[in-house]
DNA sequence: GCCCCTGTTGTATGATTGTTCAACAAGCTT
DNA sequence: AAGCTTGTTGAACAATCATACAACAGGGGC
């Protein structure tokens, strides 16, 4: 007679933990942290509930894998030479600028405040966030500008705008959120136009 | 002999549900959401578990009255007839520009995604906070603008700059935020200087 | 001083939580 | 094909969760 199928199968360590760092991010896209409980993760993931403790220690380290494995494909994207302009397409591309994405974000910032294990992880990931964005924004200013300070506003208006779009879908929008930046970027990178009689040469 | 003392008060209704929505506010600058249970408020109420669900009618209930506190009295501090500054001045005053008061924003957000009964809440409290923003700046515009549209960018840069004094309280701070704000926004409320050979009359 | 309204208590309840762990079995090594 | 490593299961566990509800009692009205 034929074998009876397999009960489950076996898979390498990392790529079991990236299937439950997977399944946690779609908990987390559709119900927020109050809905990031071990039988929401296993079940999504078709898992038996001892395996988050077995990869992950627990629920706490697996939150830490998760906040890690959200800011990688943002800090991907963010590669060496990119102007501005790319760097507010990047940022806004269909591809994390979705309402799933801001849900997620949401639940962890909501953690980091709180949890001393996410908040060194955010802060590696937020630092070279921000070193890849002061990088476009100096190679762009066509004036003397600090760009750490200006990447820190532009990241803090980054978020704001993800979150009126977490809100308020029907008036925020990926091209409404871009003109916006460019809106209050522009006339600081272009520096202050010259003065009438005090024009440069 | 004398009396024992009464073993618990009685309160007027909207009073001792003052009290809860304190006590809730108050648990979630500590211990975000997570820590937003039944049990923990009570306690810190001094109150029995039973008293959420008479005033309340449940654990949501509560979160909805904590919603409309928590936006109460930024919108009170947003009197008609204040310039652009005076309204950082309040956005960024001490008594909001706390980190226990982004915990609370965070809990919420990360709720108001979820939670439809939230979701009106924030949407009546968003539309009248942009409306006090945008009066502001039409009224310090030397040029014509977009008002709505620059209210909204203002917010979501203010909202932002709390986010990073949240995880980041070394690098941000009340000062650093409005400097920040009046960075990006001067160049716009001025309008463009005019060009060599272009001045104004 | 009595009564009655209603704010308050606290237990009972059942569902759900995260973690532990002994038994199991998949699938590579030999 | 037998052995062994180790990923996986699932039940057992105590802790905690939100809600319901009957009994209680504060305190104003009479």
């Amino acid at each position: 007679m034929s074998d009876p199928p397999p009960r489950f199968r076996r898979y390498a360590s990392e790529v079991r933990a990236a299937m439950l760092v997977e399944a946690g991010l779609a908990v987390l896209a559709k119900g927020g942290i109050t809905a990031f409980t071990v039988d929401n993760i296993c079940r999504r993931a078709k898992t038996s509930r001892g395996l988050i403790a077995h990869h992950f220690g627990g629920k706490e380290g697996l939150l830490v894998a998760i906040y890690h494995a959200a800011y990688a494909p943002l800090l991907a994207d963010l590669t060496a030479d990119l102007s501005v302009d790319e760097v507010l397409d990047r940022l806004f591309s269909p591809e994390h600028f979705t309402r799933e994405s801001l849900n997620i974000w949401l639940s962890l910032w909501g953690e980091v405040a709180v949890n001393a294990g996410l908040q060194a992880e955010h802060r590696a990931n937020y630092a070279a966030f921000r070193a890849a964005v002061a990088t476009a924004i100096r190679r762009d200013a066509k004036t003397p500008v600090d760009a750490e300070a200006l990447a820190a506003a532009l990241i803090a208006l980054a978020d704001g705008l993800w979150l009126e779009l977490c809100f308020a879908p029907d008036l925020m929008s990926a091209d409404r959120a871009k003109r916006t930046c460019r809106m209050l970027l522009t006339p600081i990178l272009q520096g202050p136009a010259p003065k009438a009689g005090a024009g440069r040469i």
